[in-house]
DNA sequence: ATAAAAGTTGAACAAATACTCAACTGAAAG
DNA sequence: CTTTCAGTTGAGTATTTGTTCAACTTTTAT
């Protein structure tokens, strides 16, 4: 059974500006993406980290304390923050030091930042 | 019980480096505000509507035409972005016109747009 | 008034996900 | 070699969340 293919329940009103925005329509792989780098961003203790993470590397174990949570609660977090290209990791000894991967990561957070203390929108 | 109050299961390795982030970290406050910004970016859906609403103003009918999905659907979604101050309304007749609120929006959509294209990395 | 269309809303269900727990790997020190 | 500490990983659980469904409001047309 096809998903949603066309339970659209009713008629557009606009056909020609709707027909429009569709040809520009990026494929959905690129909305996929969109959403996944946002998602990556869309818990606070991954926000801490990136926020922690924007001056300098930091290992696990100082993150984990930083926070008040467990190794094991930060190290999930920065794995997957790591499968998404949002920070990498090289190991010295017994740390593993990470770091934000991307520049583009820092921009966007720091936008943010400057929106949601100008916006105050209620919950 | 406190939650998590100091769980952390190992000694910092760097304290002074942590004091210092720590002195710097905005309140929780920040914290959940951003993570909840980034909550209402992460849909496949919501990426969708934001993109079709970057030129011009929608009504429900045509975007649930656009993305052939339900008006209950899209309207859900809408309602959400709008409690969070990414999308604004107006009625006129039977349509609802809904369009960005904040320019702040569009610029991080579109640095993220150009992340994501160049930004190779697996699921 | 009545009907039809646009949109909203609340409940319910299925899927995604953050943290916990326990078992594991890798490197350094004894 | 054994122990210890830093970190990872998989399973399990509780919470969050996107869509559906059905009932409702609002505006326009008959």
């Amino acid at each position: 059974m096809p998903k949603n293919a066309f339970t659209c329940d009713c008629h557009a009103v606009n056909h020609i500006l709707v027909k429009q925005v569709q040809t520009n329509m990026p494929e959905e792989g690129t909305f996929s993406a969109l959403s996944d780098f946002y998602k990556v961003m869309a818990d606070p203790t991954r926000c801490k980290l990136i926020f922690a993470l924007c001056d300098q590397e930091m290992c696990v174990c100082d993150l984990a304390d930083l926070l008040s949570m467990t190794k094991s609660a930060i190290s999930h977090q920065l794995s997957k923050m790591r499968r998404h290209g949002v920070v990498t990791c090289r190991r010295a000894g017994k740390e593993v030091y990470y770091s934000l991967d991307d520049d583009h990561v820092k921009q966007i957070f720091s936008l943010t930042m400057a929106h949601v203390k100008e916006c105050s929108c209620e919950k």
